[in-house]
DNA sequence: CATGAATGAGAATTCATTCAT
DNA sequence: AATGAATGAATTCTCATTCAT
């Protein structure tokens, strides 16, 4: 009994883990439930099985990541960092969910700005869950205050975050970037600096405005 | 003739414009041509005898994303603006892309980080096409000569540029966004601002380290 | 006047040879007028303007390779050869024939076998129209007067002489036969021989039985 | 468990028959997936399931005939019967084979001379075992030792066993045949003796030449 | 839990043909 | 005589899903 459950279980991970790396290399929608099923070594019938039908397996994913962003956003929230150490400790976690998490990272990000109209319902929740506290973070360290500030850096924040994957096509590159530990360290640095003066300075420019 | 040559190219050009809406909300794959010849009024023989293939239409997009940001980068390059009118030209720029060619800019930011076999050497060489006018653009204004830094820039500012797109889920959403002349307006002053100073700041923080 | 209809005539000429060759390379129904245009160089329309409909092209050279084989059974028929003479005299002209018209004999050759209804009825006349010349001769010259052993006959000397088209692939073949006018030679004289002793011996055969 | 062997063989099986009988008559490239599905009773589906593509179907076919057409051979090599019982058995079985297998018979003998890419590797593959047995044949029983010579006897007593095949019209004929038992003695008697005797005398009036 | 046969809808593509010019 | 845009039916093939075992 124990055998059998750890044994599907397995299969289920299996099946999520191939359809994260599937989807993230080519879309959801180019992907199918063969190849998945394939690059599993599961039979097909198992993906209904186990998430009901093709969909099922996205929103799993989508589940996975909402969570663990949400995760890093509570922490931050609760924390009493400073501007300078907020920044810094969230790009550091974002990109460790990155190195941690890559495909499921990639599917989300690949997602969210798609109308797949099966998930779209179940997408808003997810965001609704999230927005809430990503907006606390936003105005604890950042001060944004602005709804219209908040819409422009809500998601600045977060493409800068996932930038290396947003223009970096796959494979066949003529560039090739070693993802490695080394590689990841600069890019958080990078990042949390962009952002940690970008805001700073753009900051001040407003006053100065004003 | 004049009539011929006008209708075939507004056959043509539906089919692109219908396309790129279809593609920009659904993804590539999860577009089928019914969809699109529905959409543009056409029978669905005429998009392999305009585009040879459903891919064509996709080529035919990225050719035209590819060309706008080339001809944006070498103006940058042949300018000589200075770090900050160059940055806020950038900005500009892109954004004045982005609200005339909003589809077929959404379009070629999805596709980019996906693997579509059938066009990635395709791809390839757009990139190839526009890598060296990008990083003389980099070297020029932000100084940036060495390999991982421009690595890390090059995508983060792109992704900062079209952070509206990549975070936002385009219906059913609970937010509700004007995308208006003033939000653009809004964003562009918002985008260059934290990249000039983040860009500003990043260096100076470098220095001191060294 | 003299001009364009000269043009017209090559361009059916074209249509009709472009055709023969790709249909005796891949049977009627693989072959798409497309191709046939393409190779020809002339427009699509052009084949039903000049045939009415693909399936025109097929009934042309059918008629054309019946017209041909009706000529030398009418010539057999007429001349008075004897045996030997008239044996090697059939074999010779349907040679130099296949070498003459090698795709046109191919096609028909390919297509008396299959059943294309939108001809069948029209092959059947052509057939009518040689069956009686052909009894003839096989009557005259080897004394074929039974009905089953005509029915088997006949098929039989056409098979024999088309032989070399038969179970050869057309292309990628490990055994390269250079189809020269020496080949040609040889091989005429090798089925005139098989067909004229088989037949005799066949016949005396038959006699002794009796 | 042996139900549900029966039932998929089964299904696989009515394909093959299926297609074989619609080839037979109409050509590979007429026939198409529905009209095969529909004739076997079973779901379009089903073909690529079994067979990959369509042209899986006529692979399947070719490899059948070629084995049967190998293992006819390969007695005929292994057994020493002398030329004329040698004669008397090729043909015998290979006119046993046609009745026994007629549609996947009719199906080879049609495909071979034509050139559909997607085989023609595979036909050159089957082409090749068969091709040393068949020379080993023609050599012991028929003494034929001469490259060119092979080239034409081999295609030509081929294509003398299916002469009753090659230039018969299967449907609306005027002339009808029973294809019966009778009438196959008889087709098999008649090949023989013209083989057996064209051989001889052909043999015969080549050393004279010399 | 797991298998594999079966289904029917839908995918992209190609077809021969027509029509206005 | 010739063109090329346009059509709609037909093509093969793949899809996610279901079912009996």
């Amino acid at each position: 009994m124990q055998k059998k459950k750890k044994h599907s279980l397995s299969s289920k991970q299996r099946i999520l883990e191939a359809s994260a790396e599937l989807i993230a290399v080519n879309g959801y929608a180019a992907v199918g439930i063969r190849k998945i099923a394939e690059k599993a070594g599961v039979n097909i019938s198992m993906i209904s099985y186990y998430f009901g039908s093709k969909i099922g397996i996205l929103k799993s994913i989508m589940e996975d990541y909402n969570k663990e962003v949400f995760a890093i956003f509570f922490e931050l929230r609760n924390k009493d960092l400073g501007l300078e150490n907020g920044t810094k400790y969230f790009v550091k976690q974002m990109v460790e969910l990155i190195k941690r998490k890559e495909n499921i990272c990639k599917v989300a990000m690949l997602e969210i700005p798609l109308d797949v109209p099966e998930i779209s319902e179940h997408k808003l929740k997810l965001k609704k869950e999230n927005h809430k506290i990503m907006k606390g973070s936003l105005r604890k360290y950042f001060k944004i205050f602005d709804k219209t500030e908040g819409l422009i850096m809500g998601p600045l924040f977060m493409s800068m975050v996932f930038s290396n994957f947003l223009f970096i096509t796959p494979s066949k590159d003529f560039i090739d970037i070693k993802l490695d530990d080394k590689f990841y360290d600069k890019y958080a640095e990078t990042i949390s600096n962009v952002m940690l003066y970008g805001l700073i300075g753009y900051k001040k420019n407003n006053k100065n405005k004003k």
